[in-house]
DNA sequence: TATTGTTATACTCTATAACTATA
DNA sequence: TATAGTTATAGAGTATAACAATA
């Protein structure tokens, strides 16, 4: 059993339909050292930010990484493939499926380079840059209001916390 | 494509093998919104934390999942199936193979239940006891060490800041 | 030789839907 | 009819490994 390598187990639940998977909780339910630990508090706080997330952007069909990687190619311009990869962390096929699946929804180019014709550069196209626009808009309000029981002097302090991991 | 069911994408990176997934970074990455976004921020913060998760308990083949399910059971005792499946937020049949997988490792047993014969109860076995004792130790240890960075007074702060999402 | 993009393949996790047996 | 557990099936996401073209 030692050593044996697991791929996955990083998913956090999201609501999609109405499936069984969010009936009502038992009541009193004991937690016990879960509720020490701050990994499963921030899971938990993952778990309703995304499930806000993606009733914002539903209909956009648009996924948290999606949306990042087109905040990352506008905002660094000749961004390449690999790169992308690299800072969103993961692996150079998965980013193939990520930007294939921006190409197809006409979001994302890829641009040929001159000097080194192993590389694709990537840029959002003019509807890429009219959606990201709405996008972050609305994800703005997203993250306004399931942070809205905080002041905005927490917020800053949550930000700072989170950034020390 | 308005209202699309899309069905997954809240993965999050974790780095398994030593694939290509997680080389350098270039350098001087602009971030834009992201660096704002409270989602974003924490999504980072959980990448870092199950990172060190999964080192820590790898030699065990646990899961976050998993390992929430055995302090779940152990202190819900007559905890059933179902609402395990319930609090962890999973449907029905994704509970079953949570718990197959917790039984076939020997650390959870089903119970059928005299009352009604529908139902099973999950308790631990000894060797899940023993496992999970050995598990919390790691895991406090773990949790400690991700959030060292943090007085205790921060990690308070934090820990009462995202239980408000 | 190393790197970029690509394809093939497999694995994990999750969901929905339908089935069985109970209640 | 409704509920608990179960099984079958499909889909999304990720990874590793190998390949071609290029550097």
């Amino acid at each position: 059993m030692a050593g044996r390598r697991q791929t996955a187990s990083r998913v956090l639940p999201r609501p999609s339909g109405r499936g069984d998977a969010f009936e009502q909780w038992p009541a009193d339910v004991e937690f016990g050292v879960l509720r020490e630990l701050m990994g499963y508090a921030l899971r938990r706080a993952q778990i309703a930010i995304y499930e806000d997330f993606f009733a914002t952007v539903e209909d956009l069909d648009i996924t948290p990484p999606m949306f990042s990687s087109m905040v990352l190619i506008r905002n660094n311009p000749g961004l390449r493939q690999s790169s992308l990869g690299r800072i969103v962390g993961i692996a150079r096929s998965g980013t193939m499926t990520l930007v294939d699946r921006l190409e197809r929804a006409g979001l994302v180019q890829r641009l040929s380079v001159p000097g080194d014709r192993r590389v694709n550069e990537l840029a959002l196209t003019d509807h890429g840059n009219t959606v990201l626009d709405e996008l972050i808009r609305r994800i703005r309000a997203h993250d306004d209001r399931v942070s809205a029981g905080l002041t905005d002097d927490e917020k800053v302090t949550l930000r700072a916390l989170l950034a020390r991991f």
